[in-house]
DNA sequence: ATTGCAAGTGCAATGCATTCGCATTTATAA
DNA sequence: TTATAAATGCGAATGCATTGCACTTGCAAT
């Protein structure tokens, strides 16, 4: 989740000579202070919350912008609709609580290398990855 | 991919009680005929070339019930269509091509290993899970 | 073989998330 | 301050998938 980042979106946003606009600057505050995977409509909501009148497609489209960047990451669940954090400091993946819906993080390095290891295997070499595990509570314990 | 399954997946149509129409004769012969991910609209190609005018919300609701009856798994990569193949016998996760968009499967037990591990570690147990690598061919050797 | 009817189909309409065209506004560099 | 490319609002369009409804058909029971 957001935990703590070096710099601001707002300002590596700046860096990569993206305008900061006043709805900007809002939708990139709402990404910051998001500890979830809210999807646009979701962000339009807070942003609204904050700032009434930013239109969804420009949601949308600060969104795609962010991504091209490599700032934000993009994710697809089940429910088909994108998701959106911003990029970690670290790579993780994710459990999805198919009773809650809650998206909770991890990290197995012992994953990572595997996966590393089946692809050269196959004279392959990894560009990116999605591992999602689909999970709900043990009983007992 | 298909490999040699034990029973046609129109046997297995019929023990689940569905019905044998003529269109669903032919996408079921065309599914079983598959070694790929096709998504619908190349299963509705496939089987027009056999017998045109099957309607394409057919194959939709064909595809549906039988993923409902867990004779064919449905995948979701990265171009966001839905993509079936037959319920393969054993589990298997995928490469994707991303210069070519094929397709490969692969299977380890070490990181479906793992990934019960790591879950149990969090208290969950898995429901189902998605793994994807995005692959390019390794230059040089 | 015939019949009854739930299941399946064709077709067009609809739903839903996302993108796009275009006129207008605005951030930023000069 | 000004010029201009970038960003925005808004509605229309898109792409993929689902659905309502009238019609057809597989198939089990007679
Ligand atoms: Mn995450
Ligand atoms: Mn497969
Ligand atoms: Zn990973
Ligand atoms: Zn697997």
């Amino acid at each position: 989740m957001s935990s703590s980042r070096q710099e601001s979106l707002i300002d590596r946003c700046k860096h990569h000579g993206l305008r900061i606009t006043g709805q900007r600057r809002v939708i990139l505050e709402v990404l910051d202070a998001s500890d979830d995977h809210p999807d646009v409509e979701e962000l339009h909501r807070r942003v609204s919350a904050i700032e009434p009148g930013v239109n969804i497609a420009t949601v949308y489209r600060t969104m795609n912008k962010l991504a091209e960047q490599g700032l934000i990451e993009r994710h697809q669940f089940d429910d088909g609709r994108l998701r959106y954090e911003p990029a970690p400091e670290e790579h993780h993946d994710h459990f999805i609580n198919v009773e809650t819906g809650e998206v909770i993080e991890f990290r197995s390095d012992e994953i990572e290398d595997l996966q590393e290891e089946i692809a050269r295997k196959y004279g392959f070499e990894i560009v990116s990855h999605k591992l999602e595990l689909y999970v709900r509570r043990r009983k007992g314990h």
